[in-house]
DNA sequence: CGAACCTTTGAAGTGACTCAATGCGTGTGG
DNA sequence: CCACACGCATTGAGTCACTTCAAAGGTTCG
């Protein structure tokens, strides 16, 4: 639960009380194998939470022509599964995509810490609003940008998101994701994939090798991404002072 | 207050306490012209969230390059703005585009609710999770269909979105959108949205007479529109037992 | 060292866009 | 009550971003 805390902890100032409720939402801590499906009936059920400790993730729907498409991707400290709370099927599937380390809890438990701590509601209610605004702007991305753009975009994403629980950034990384998962991810196929990875690398805006990328000119890719960190402007200010 | 009372209350009993609670959020009622913008700083500032009595709304976002995405539409008995509430700014623009009847309250009073009845932050939290879900739908439908399903997928979720709150569902209605607003809303031109609703009636899926339009094959609009309807499929036992 | 998976590249096809013009309906001011 | 303007719908022609299909080159790992 350190990722989760440190997470948290970094917005709004939490009680012992608060950080004993957050532990003990999630007694269980399992190791998971990069390919891992959770989420599906045969394994939890739909009415499982995840907490990642450590590890990739990401949500997909798969359609009915093969094809499939990537909603969101989830990083360490990141609550996995709120979009199937209110349902009896799940309406996604999660793949563990890296060896992972996972907090389980049955969406159950929520209800015990609404109960005793409101301002566990407010921020468990937050967090969602937020990955609300971030599906928004992923729709933006995909709905009405260029290829170029929307592979900009989640380069950036996954930069933002790697550096929230990192000490230190890092300049040169890996996606994490195959070229035909960004693909799924941003609603190309994994062809176009690789040839706009390719412009990008000519016009000096990344370097690649292998799977390892730098981003060489973060201004613009900023200047054609368009993307806006969520996390950055989080502002938990709202409910702090009454609760 | 009524439609959103009348909304939840199918979905889980409420209380005496809880309908007081749904009813003191919001005191205050207005009227809205259509093509009234809302949660722009200048109005309201964006830590205001609505109750949508009568009317229809839409979050939308601009891009640089002068293009509009819609990410949301809004209907009678919707909380509207939930995106917006963890940030300073707003991060999308809601646009009344009918006249409209709205319940106006500032995002502070969710505290005190949540606070008195952890019932109700379960109601939103819950809310909040299925918009969660409708926005992967989209974000599905949108990056990985072409645009015939897209258009087909939003005519379903408007007619499904319309008789939920209707007693008794009409088969002729417009769709309260201008083509060109249809295609921000798929990610298309308003040209080929032109096309695309020529090719449903060409092929004897829908009829129209103007912007009046009438399912002629359910059948098959559901089959090129993969359209799931999240209303339908919501479950909100998962707290009822406990709270 | 071979199989499985991923990446890369080419060539041809197409769904959707852009540009552009025309038609239609409604409201408003003269 | 007409004329004009404005927003919206419709249609055509040409172009382009991205797809599809296909094949070859790399990497990783048992």
């Amino acid at each position: 639960m350190k990722n989760l805390l440190a997470k948290y902890g970094q917005l709004t100032e939490l009680s012992v009380d608060e950080q004993e409720i957050f532990t003990g939402l999630a007694a269980t801590k399992r190791e998971y194998e990069s390919g891992s499906i959770l989420s599906v009936d045969e394994l939890d059920g739909p009415d499982q939470l995840y907490v990642v400790e450590e590890g990739r993730l990401f949500a997909s729907n798969d359609l009915p022509g093969g094809e499939r498409a990537i909603t969101r991707l989830y990083f360490s400290g990141d609550i996995v599964g709120t979009a199937n709370i209110p349902f009896e099927k799940a309406t996604q599937t999660i793949t563990v995509n890296s060896p992972a380390v996972l907090y389980v809890f049955p969406r159950r438990n929520l209800v015990e810490a609404f109960a005793s701590m409101p301002r566990v509601a407010a921020i468990f209610y937050t967090f969602a609003a937020m990955e609300n605004a971030i599906l928004n702007d992923r729709l933006v991305s995909i709905g009405r940008t260029r290829g170029i753009s929307r592979l900009a975009s989640l380069i950036l994403e996954i930069t933002a998101r790697r550096n929230l629980i990192r000490q230190s950034p890092e300049y040169e990384f890996t996606l994490g994701l195959t070229q035909a998962q960004i693909g799924d991810a941003i609603g190309l196929t994994e062809v176009q994939v690789n040839r706009l990875l390719r412009t990008l690398r000519e016009d000096g805006i990344i370097e690649r090798d292998g799977s390892r990328i730098k981003i060489a000119d973060q201004a613009r890719l900023e200047e054609i991404g368009l993307f806006k960190d969520r996390y950055a402007d989080l502002d938990l200010d709202w409910f702090t002072d009454e609760l």
